[in-house]
Formats: C-alpha cells, sequence, structure tokens
DNA sequence: CGAGCGATTGATCATAATCAAGCGATGTGG
DNA sequence: CCACATCGCTTGATTATGATCAATCGCTCG
C-alpha cells in the first residue's frame, strides 16, 4: 500500500528472506537499541511505542500489514523508541546492508522509501492533531477511521469490518486516554450505532458519521497518487 | 545543526540564491497547495500547522534557523497542513528540480536529508508523547527544553537564554492547551523559579530542574552524531 | 475450581476548558 | 497630543472532560 506490490516484491526478494513470528506482546526492538535494518509487516498488528521514565506508555503509531517497520532508523545511532507486537504477527527481516545497496542501486525504491516515509510522517502529524486537538470521542473515531482506510487500501477491510486486536488498555496508550475513560467512550460510539467491537475485530456500522464524528479526512493518507511518484520514472 | 554547515552551503549554493523575508504571520504555504520545492529557515521562527473543519488549530512542528521545512513534501501531490512564519522570518528557496537533481547525483547530500528526515520524525514522536502523556507542566517544560538544546546545536543559545517568540496563544495551539491554561502554566514555571519569558526570548534558570519537570532527554534529537552517516562516506 | 486478565461500573477528584472581564503597552487617526 | 482601538497578557468564577480509586463480572485456561 505505501509501497506498490511490485516494490515491496522486490524489496523482499532482495532480503534475506527470514520470517520472524512474533506473540502477542512481544518486543520486536528495544529503546537503546541499535537499529539492525528494515523489517516489513506480513500480518498483524504492531506498533512504535514510547516509555517515560515513571512507566507511562505512549504508543505513537501503529503498523499494519504492508507497513515497513522502520525505513530509516537504521541511519540513526540509537532507537529513541521501542517496536513491539500487537498481536501475533509475520514479519520479514531485510538487513542493513541489503538496504543500504538497495538506496545506492534502485532510485526507484529509494524514492519509494522517500514515499512511504512522507506518509508515516503525515500520519503521525495528524496523531499529533488528534491528542493535541480532539476529545476522546473524536480521538477514537477517527483512530478507528484511520485503520480501516489503510486496511482498506491493503485489502484487508470489507464490509465495515476489520481486525482491530488491541485491548482497551492499549488503545487507550495509543489515544492518550485512561483505560477507564476508553471503556466509557467505546460505549459511547457503540450506543450511537456507530461502531463495535468484538473478537478482535472492528465493526463500523456507519463509516461517514463516524468519520464526522472524528472531523476525519483521508487526505492525509496520500491515498490518491499511490506509487505515483515512481511510476513516472524509469519505466 | 540537522544537516552538517559544509553541507547546508552545499545546497543553498545549488539552489536557486531566492532569499525570501516573511512577516510574523504570514503563511508559507497552504494545506491542499502542491508542494514547490524546499525550504531552508535562514532566520526566525516558523511552524507546521493543521487546521480543522470547526477552526481547530493544532501546531505539529516548530521550525528553527537551520531547519528545512520540507525536505520532503515535493514527493507527494498535495500539502495535508500549512506552514507559516511566526516570527520575521529569512527563507532560502530551493526549487524542485534542483532538489531532484541533487537527489540524484549527491547521495551524501541524499543520506543528509534522510537524516534530517529522521530526526524530524523522532521530534514529531516526541511531539506525540508530549500531548499524549504529559501533564500541561511537563509538555511546556520539555519544549522550552528542546527549543533550548535545538537553538544550542546551531549556537543560537547561550547562557539559558534564546529567542522565543511564540505569543501564548501559539505556545497554546503547539501545545494542545488553551492560552488561558497557557498563561497559568507559565507562571507556575515562573513561580517556580525555571523559566521567565520576556520581549520574545526565554530565559531557563535552571535547566537540569526543567528537564526533570519535563521528563526530557535529548536522546530522540541525536546530537551525538551530527551528520556521522554520511562523515563516514564518500570522504 | 481457582487464578488471571480484560471489560465494566460507580463514586469522587483534578486538570484543564470555558466564559467574562480588566489591564497595560503600542499605535493610529482626528 | 490625546482618544481610542487593538493586541497580548492576566485574573476570577464556573464548568466539564477525563483521571483516579476501587470493586465486580465474565471468560479462558491450567
Amino acid at each position: 500500500m505505501r509501497l506498490s506490490s511490485e516494490e515491496k516484491t522486490a524489496l523482499h526478494k532482495l532480503g534475506s528472506r527470514r520470517v520472524r513470528v512474533y506473540a502477542p506482546r512481544e518486543d520486536i526492538a528495544l529503546q537503546g537499541d541499535s537499529p539492525v535494518g528494515v523489517t516489513l509487516l506480513l500480518s498483524g498488528y504492531a506498533c512504535r511505542y514510547r516509555i517515560l521514565e515513571d512507566g507511562r506508555r505512549q504508543i505513537v503509531a501503529l503498523f499494519l500489514p504492508g507497513d515497513l517497520c522502520d525505513p530509516h532508523v537504521f541511519i540513526l545511532r540509537e532507537m529513541d523508541h521501542s517496536i513491539g507486537a500487537l498481536s501475533a504477527a509475520h514479519l520479514a527481516e531485510i538487513d542493513r546492508d541489503t538496504i543500504l545497496d538497495v538506496l545506492e542501486r534502485y532510485p526507484r525504491i529509494t524514492r519509494a522509501l522517500w514515499w512511504c516515509t512522507m506518509v508515516d510522517e503525515a500520519i503521525a502529524r495528524e496523531w499529533i492533531v488528534s491528542v493535541g486537538a480532539r476529545s476522546a470521542r473524536e480521538r477514537m473515531a477517527h483512530l478507528f477511521c484511520e485503520l480501516y482506510a489503510r486496511l482498506d487500501t491493503v485489502g484487508l477491510a470489507h464490509d465495515g469490518v476489520c481486525d482491530m486486536p488491541l485491548t482497551q488498555s492499549e488503545l487507550a496508550e495509543a489515544l492518550g486516554i485512561t483505560p477507564v475513560h476508553t471503556n466509557r467512550t467505546l460505549q459511547g460510539l457503540r450506543a450511537e450505532r456507530l461502531v463495535t467491537v468484538k473478537a478482535g475485530r472492528l465493526h463500523l456500522h456507519d463509516f461517514d458519521a463516524l468519520a464526522e464524528a472524528g472531523l476525519f479526512s483521508t487526505a492525509y493518507l496520500h491515498l490518491d497518487h499511490e506509487g505515483a511518484s515512481f511510476d513516472t520514472n524509469e519505466a
């Protein structure tokens, strides 16, 4: 989705084809580690999170199947945050050298990586807008819309239903509110017949109404132009 | 600072040397525009911000002298946010073609741009942590520490003093709190003899105490390794 | 069957929002 | 040169959103 599928295949083929399976709460990389390379999330949910000295935890990004968990950090010396699996997850590892090699030799893929990084940044900015300017209800509605929209672009959403394996506590850490308040906010949305979460699946009963409730617009996902920047390049 | 100074000079020389001066509230680029290129902030404060349909405004990033306001967005078709000056500001414009050319021909600069983008992302993540997990007081303390640290790396901070031209309302939009609460929080920090803001200048009376109050650590700024990733490359 | 986890509920508290007004400096036009 | 308008800052009173504390329920699993 961020990368065109041919691009991903290329990357996947190029990388050592090691695939690792992670369990629901397992950490993939830790704050303080030196970044080892890039991983492509093949299935499941993962996240970036940060833990403050006093234990507070904030999830700062969610990874969905097809996402690259760090097209970049390999440039920095030390991870300033951690990455962990939220559900059972499969990840393909692409080592640092391969990436560096690819960056040098395949301008199309390099551009694709840029593009994908830009979209990640746009999502991060919107996340700031959510926690900074939206109410709890709006944030939750917005997040659900985003998840649905992103999963939809990779064919993992159908008829208003998609995976959403986070516990309410994890949702709370993503939204920047407490678990208790998460529960109540979710009940509110359910009472309005907008969404239900059951067995790790999210049911959107009225996407448009939910988008309105969350002041959601797809603009920042830049879905319009998928891969356009490199399609026009070097055939 | 994000770019080594030689790198910046190179970029500057390469780009059309157009320098534009902006007035305090002037917009530099608007949501919906198609990105035109890259601009290097030479002096003053600027910011990225996003306006929601109902008028709420959230500042999602601050640009300080030496920062590139968009090493990237030129890849996307449409700006999902706006960029505006917060003080009088000088910007050097580098057009899209020059950038694309440079990206293709100068791997060192390309890597430098990556590096700088990674740091921007790290800052954005920390911003999410602030609005999502820190109290108003902590956020403010954190922001002041960050600004001081960033300005310090470009030689614009001395003896606990640096520029900070934002009005309290603008500060509020950055911190995700109301102007009134910003005022009170600021008074609190002042009462604790941690900071004062006067005439657009920020006075940190006790950086360490402020860092503790804001759970601030410089790790995410990745100051340690300035430019290391390309210094080792191609001599 | 009991342990443990996640979801849920209730009661109370606190942080921050909202509303409204006033202050002080700056700047402009009559 | 003064009158007044504006803007940013400050203050007070009140409200509300969300946090905190504490307990219960239901389910799965060993």
